[in-house]
DNA sequence: AACTCAATGACAGTTCTGTGACACCGCCTC
DNA sequence: GAGGCGGTGTCACAGAACTGTCATTGAGTT
């Protein structure tokens, strides 16, 4: 499960570098020096988090955030801009178009890992292997444990990763589609109304020990939770 | 729910590259070199935005652009004129007829959707998922919600579109055809008496918790918010 | 008063969701 | 290898929620 990253540098050697540097911390490392083509690859297999240079080939960096931000299942993926020294602008504009956090060019990398730790704690939870909570629901992504109110809640795999993207995005609702392909994977071919069950087993499960449905049921458009 | 762009331009290397570049953005294309069309398809399927070339057979930019803000459907619809360098008078004379923005050519696709992108946000905030106000009303596209004073309303799924539809155009008079294309679709065959008991339906709801009525009858004409 | 248009209540039909049942699968134990 | 077991995906059905239409009542105009 270690955490995917897409490196998008049309510089060499520092593609090397960052590359080199994010795999020894255990990151698995996409990369590619071309806009165009970053955007096909997080569209095949959406990283955990995009390091961006600003000034690349065939698209801006900010048009390449930008087109990540309209796209559904990419529009959470955090975000962080490499910027040359001096380009406020370009930086206003790129927090602006949905960059997370942005690293001023000369860095090293020890910087731009630590700025990318923090944001995926802030963004990711998950990943960074924090535990997420809402209300009174704790969900322990590390060991994976689930309780509410205190109380420990036992989940099938399915459930818990129904959950834990649940949880990722409180409040939101998503579709039946967006949970099969969230939950299930982009290429599975799962009835939709499989959803449904699998709902009404994590509610189910976490409603157990009584205790308000955390499940909202918006009809014709899907589930959140709160 | 992919927003929908009438791009006006006669020249088909350009109309083909804007074709191209938009679709790849995510937008639904419509488009035409010829300004007569132009206004036959907006009446049609009225569009979330139009590109208008200054200078196009026909029917120059300018007329275009003054004939679809007469048209009631479409007085609100944005409008982005592309004009060539220098014709600072024209670019004047257009922002009067009511375009919404112009961009100069020479210019690279990056910056027309990055324009459009603006113009968008500021007349279509449902499309960026932000939060819509209306004095007391709060209106949350992202989770679904819907707030009078604070307090959550239940609403239906037409209910929801219908506020939505509405919020998304304060204040204007919106007549019952507008209502059906714009909330059921544009190949609805409904009755259009049946708008009449949605709004009331929706009226129940916002009202409910006190306060006065947010919508206003425009007899003969059709309804408002506000 | 006559006329036009909107509000309302009732209702039947449709769509959507919740649920229980069931078959299947991979895994483990015996 | 048989049998048990937890976990899953599908399905069918019932119930709930939502919707469109219509007839009637009511309000506004001339």
């Amino acid at each position: 499960m270690a955490p995917t990253l897409l490196i998008v540098e049309d510089d060499p050697a520092l593609a090397e570098l960052l590359v080199w540097s994010f795999e020894a911390e255990g990151y698995k490392v996409l990369q590619t020096p071309d806009g165009e083509e970053a955007l096909l690859i997080a569209a095949e297999t959406p990283p955990d988090a995009i390091i961006l240079d600003w000034m690349i080939e065939q698209l801006s960096g900010i048009e390449v955030c930008r087109r990540l931000r309209r796209h559904p299942e990419l529009a959470s993926v955090p975000i962080i801009m490499l910027t040359a020294r001096g380009e406020e602008e370009d930086r206003i504009r790129g927090l602006e178009t949905g960059a997370d956090d942005y690293v001023t060019k000369p860095f090293s990398p020890r910087e731009l890992i630590a700025r990318l730790a923090a944001v995926m704690r802030r963004t990711r939870p998950a990943l960074a292997g924090q535990t997420m909570r809402f209300e009174d629901l704790e969900l322990d992504p590390v060991a994976h444990r689930v309780r509410r109110d205190g109380k420990e809640i036992a989940l099938g795999p399915t459930e818990f990763r129904l959950l834990q993207h649940f949880m990722e995005r409180p409040g939101r609702v998503l579709s039946r589609g967006q949970l099969v392909t969230g939950v299930w994977g982009h290429d599975s071919d799962i009835e939709e109304r499989t959803v449904d069950v699998q709902v009404k087993r994590l509610r189910a499960a976490i409603n157990s020990t009584g205790g308000r449905d955390m499940i909202r049921t918006v009809r014709s458009a899907g589930y959140s939770l709160g």
